[in-house]
DNA sequence: TATTGTTATACTCTATAACTATA
DNA sequence: TATAGTTATAGAGTATAACAATA
């Protein structure tokens, strides 16, 4: 019953709606971990590529290194990231045995959360989400 | 030539790095008019319903009227919009002359940057990409 | 009592510029 | 010269709590 919306025909608008409603769906869901949706990707990414360097991780997820900062710092006092100087620049990120733990269980909240998100859409249809929000993020050419 | 992403086969994530590449996108073009992707919102949803008040906006936009204030001040004081006690407690928003003109020029980016995005997507598929991104933000049921 | 607009405040995310120390 | 990590800083966007005026 929500009022009319003249936005709701344009791809890009619904695309940050839908990003910006799933998204706080999920930080609600990742807050009985005491983190949210960045904290989870991060997790995520250090389990899967243990030891790459923060550069590298920015890269991946196109953030300034200089945000990356702050985040390191943050799991890090908390005990769940370890940094190791590979290079004397270079530092890998691995997880500590808490940040194992802690990783099991928000990978199995995102992964509860991201199976929701695609039974929302009609089954002859949940093929294309995948292929449908890559072309919209990089086109292939 | 990106490192490897674990993350590009959950929908949730890839929602999350379109919205955000495309939104980034989008407030690049919007700079030339001193404005982001918020305000052209804003002027599309004034400029279509003008005289609702800020709390209806902030319903449709499902934002907080705390937050509405300084977004409406702000246009008010680039002489964008109008506001017009109603009610004693309630305003109606309407843009100026020089709103509608902001409108125009917003809506003609936004439209060739909506028709862009959806172009990105191949011709086959592209009929699904409201439906998909609607039920991934709003389920039917 | 409920609603509208408001103030104050805080947190997350993002962006830039500049620095250091290494490569 | 270029890269990795860092500091400092600023701007968006979002969230909550509380208040005055009005319905």
């Amino acid at each position: 019953m929500r009022p009319d919306d003249p936005l709701l025909k344009l791809p890009g608008y619904l695309l940050r709606r839908a990003s910006a409603a799933t998204l706080a769906e999920l930080n609600g869901r990742l807050a009985k971990l005491g983190i949210r949706h960045t904290d989870a990707a991060f997790l995520i990414l250090v389990a899967g590529q243990p030891g790459l360097t923060q550069s590298e991780a920015c890269r991946i997820f196109e953030m300034q290194r200089a945000n990356m900062v702050p985040l390191v710092a943050r799991l890090e006092r908390r005990g769940v990231v370890e940094r190791h100087r590979v290079d004397g620049r270079s530092q890998g990120l691995v997880l500590t045995v808490t940040g194992a733990a802690l990783h099991q269980r928000a990978r199995r909240i995102v992964e509860r959360y991201e199976a929701e998100l695609l039974r929302r859409v009609p089954a002859k249809w949940r093929a294309l989400v995948l292929p449908i929000l890559t072309a919209l993020w990089r086109p292939a050419r």
